[in-house]
DNA sequence: GCCAACGTTGGC
DNA sequence: GCCAACGTTGGC
């Protein structure tokens, strides 16, 4: 079965690309979404060898920054079980747990980031929910098609 | 820092 | 079930 293609946002000054790249295995568990919708995609619909594109949001240059791959798909997210974390809920429980998580593995940095404001630019990207008005879904799929342009533009811009 | 848009909460 | 109030997201 063909991969799928999503979008993980992420604050830098939380969690930046170059923390992935400097993770043990370059690899790490995306904890902390607390949406449903974003909750629901990560629980059922992300499978391990799904492609992501990294993006920081909520920084000077909001950019997709690079690349990641699935390492495994949604299990409990555990932080929402320990109250010293800021991810605590208390409504969730281990037996029948509320949020969900996965590991994603750093694929590729890119050297240039493909900003926001090249993404809307693009003609063919139009319909990406990134790029939808008051759209913050933190984890959303992308077509391939989308994905493919993304990851062309980042190379055309190494040239 | 501002503020529009969205999601959640809770009174009724 | 409605909807106002509130908290959060995230671009600018």
């Amino acid at each position: 079965m063909a991969c799928n293609h999503w979008l993980m946002k992420t604050e830098p000054n939380t969690y930046s690309i170059d923390d992935l790249s400097n993770a043990k295995k370059q690899t790490t568990c995306w904890e902390g979404v607390r949406n449903y919708q974003a909750r629901n995609l990560l629980r059922d619909e992300i499978k391990k060898g799904d492609r992501v594109l990294f993006y920081h949001s909520a920084c000077k240059e909001p950019a997709v920054v690079g690349l990641a791959i699935v390492e495994k798909e949604g299990y409990p997210d555990t932080f929402a079980f320990d109250p010293k974390s800021k991810y605590y809920d208390e409504k969730s429980k281990p037996d029948q747990p509320t949020w969900f998580m996965v590991d994603i593995k750093l694929e590729k940095k890119f050297d240039h980031p493909v900003t926001l404001s090249e993404l809307r630019d693009q003609a063919s990207l139009k319909e990406m929910i990134l790029l939808q008005k008051g759209s913050r879904l933190s984890v959303q799929p992308v077509k391939k098609t989308e994905f493919d342009k993304i990851v062309k533009l980042a190379a055309k811009k190494s040239n």
